[in-house]
DNA sequence: CACAAGGTACGATGCAAGTCGTACCCAGGA
DNA sequence: TCCTGGGTACGACTTGCATCGTACCTTGTG
């Protein structure tokens, strides 16, 4: 399985995709998480903790890498993650800091 | 049926059903245009020509109307739908730019 | 009044999405 | 070398969504 698979460049992201990834919560929290942390941050899927099965978290991985949000990279025996943070503000202004405003009003 | 009906306070807004609502090409095409157009516009769902059935755009409508969109008020024998502009302004920032920054990517 | 126009309500259908269990693979460490 | 941990692949199930036809309601108009 080659690293560079299944990532959309940023002329082709769909913003289509993009909310409907962004739509489910388990997915919107990966990606906010993953906003609100340093810059470059690179985690496991399993470091998140979704409350669901392997099977259905490597379902909203590969989801959220198709729609081009994140980007998935194989290192040893893991698989990390990152946001492709730059790409994502390029193409969609201001969606990161839609999320993190959303967050915050969540958890004060 | 009574005017003020299944219209979400602004502070009710879900980011989720906003997200899911969007996520669909026909609804996003009624919030972008009447986001293009003048403040405070009122239109027919049938104004938009939507290339589906009646039973359909009324589906549609009311998933914007629930999810806090637009605002749907009887005049006479018909339902004028307004975009609520101010409401998502201050709950979502940029999210309507955003959606017309993409639009205008789409048309030349 | 009768009729057309704009919408809604209801039920049905087909398809996509979220979820899971199981089996499997691959890299690292004991 | 065997075993464990992190992920994937596949198939199955269930729910939700988009779509439609039909019937119905309401308002305005000829």
């Amino acid at each position: 399985m080659p690293d560079e698979e299944g990532h959309p460049e940023p002329g082709e992201m769909e913003l289509g995709k993009v909310l409907a990834a962004l739509a489910d919560p388990l997915r919107r929290r990966v990606v906010t998480e993953l906003a609100a942390g340093p810059e470059g941050e690179a985690r496991t899927c399993s470091s998140f903790a979704l409350p669901v099965a392997k099977a259905t978290v490597t379902h909203h991985f590969r989801t959220l890498r198709e729609a081009g949000l994140i980007r998935q990279v194989n290192r040893g025996n893991s698989r990390m993650a990152t946001l492709r943070r730059s790409e994502i503000e390029q193409r969609f202004p201001g969606l990161l800091a839609l999320l993190l405003a959303e967050d915050a009003r969540h958890r004060p």
